[in-house]
DNA sequence: ACAATATGCAACCTTTTGGTTGCCTGTCAA
DNA sequence: TTGACAGGCAACCAAAAGGTTGCATATTGT
């Protein structure tokens, strides 16, 4: 657990997240286009350990390496400090947060 | 946010959170005798942090000082990178796996 | 008032971390 | 086969983080 801990500390790599879940499987390449204050083995780095975390699964496909977002280790962090029933009513309430958020987007 | 994340990365702050989770409303010196490996300055100082990410809340009670876990940014973690039906899948596993070991420990 | 208790603040040191540069390996297409 | 493309590895550097020591402040009980 300690190195998706570490893996989430970084700016950048949670920036590397979110390309990922915006658009799963991308090559190494394609996501330092999203990034481009950013040398390639910069990013490569990044994507390393957010591998080593287990928070992003990779397929290699000729010469091209895939990554994908595996959201498992971010769910558990939840586990650790929050009750069952502290997680509905937190849930509810960032629900209705969405909500509230939505309307006042469609105004 | 980014106080958040930083604020998880370190083992000593979490096992902190884990203490305040056990028993909530500790006080500095409490804190220490729980963590016998750190003098009370460090343990001073991963507080500030912790208290800075808004991971525990604190009320001063004369000369002591009250230590509060506060579960709302970790629960927003979740959301940033889990979508909705992700979720209740991610919780229907943990949950089962839960049921599965406290069976295994009473056996 | 005064000693003990509970905590706060700041300078300092060591290790870790993020980033870069430079070079090497493997794969595809003409 | 050969050049271009996609990625990997290693050494090195500057900045940040964790921890310590030492001293200061505030509250409590006698």
């Amino acid at each position: 657990m300690d190195a998706v801990f570490k893996a989430l500390a970084d700016e950048s790599r949670r920036d590397l997240l979110d390309h990922l879940r915006a658009d799963n499987g991308q090559t190494l390449g394609q996501l330092c286009a999203g990034l481009p204050a950013m040398t390639r083995q910069a990013v490569s780095k990044h994507l390393g350990i957010l591998e080593e975390a287990n928070l992003v699964a990779t397929v290699k496909r000729g010469r091209e390496k895939l990554h994908y977002l595996n959201p498992v280790p971010i769910h558990e962090i939840g586990e650790r400090w929050i009750g069952k029933f502290e997680r509905s009513r937190l849930q509810a309430l960032s629900d209705m947060k969405n909500a509230l958020e939505q309307e006042k987007s469609d105004e």
